[in-house]
DNA sequence: ACAACATGCAAGCCTGGACTTGCATATACT
DNA sequence: AGTATATGCAAGTCCAGGCTTGCATGTTGT
């Protein structure tokens, strides 16, 4: 089901994660960490986050990218689409 | 926060019950409940469906009007806008 | 080769939240 | 007035899921 979309959205801390990759597409893990506590006050573990990392990508929100001992992060908004085709927000 | 919000999509049976106010505006919760074991397989009992209108409520995607006693269920997709203006999905 | 670095895996804890059960309240009908 | 109908409230159960902890794996640099 589209499940994972929606159960990927519904955490806060993915959330931010998903607006930290939107400001700065292609972070890697430990980039990612240091930035949720700076500008989002998040102070999850590194475990914690890969853990998040891996529900979003299984949403097909987030792209992921090994390159050497790195893995790197892209958001993609695509799925997002199934939501505000699914229910009508007339304007 | 918007928290509400996507706690309130979180749910399946709550799509669900969403999906049946799109089809069928302003029903009642008894009327409601028929419908989703129905059309949907949802096999949950009147306050279960009940608790998740009060939470689908809180999060502006339902509104309420009583009418003696009777309570009918309106589906106001309004806050769901904000999902598609947070995050780029880009055509 | 060895150490530091970046990430992965697995098991356990613990809280939130979905659901049920039982009773209470309020409105309509005869 | 009494009964059936439509909904509300509250307490308790139970499981998914978020988080931590500890160890394993793989990669880069000296």
């Amino acid at each position: 089901m589209d499940d994972v979309l929606y159960r990927a959205i519904a955490d806060p801390t993915r959330r931010a994660i998903l607006d930290e990759l939107v400001d700065r597409d292609g972070q890697s893990l430990f980039e990612l960490c240091g930035r949720l506590v700076m500008k989002h006050n998040i102070s999850s573990s590194r475990q914690a986050i890969s853990q998040h990392l891996e529900i979003l990508e299984s949403a097909g929100l987030v792209e992921v990218k090994r390159e050497g001992r790195y893995k790197f992060h892209w958001f993609n908004g695509e799925p997002l689409k199934a939501i505000s085709e699914r229910w009508p927000s007339k304007e």
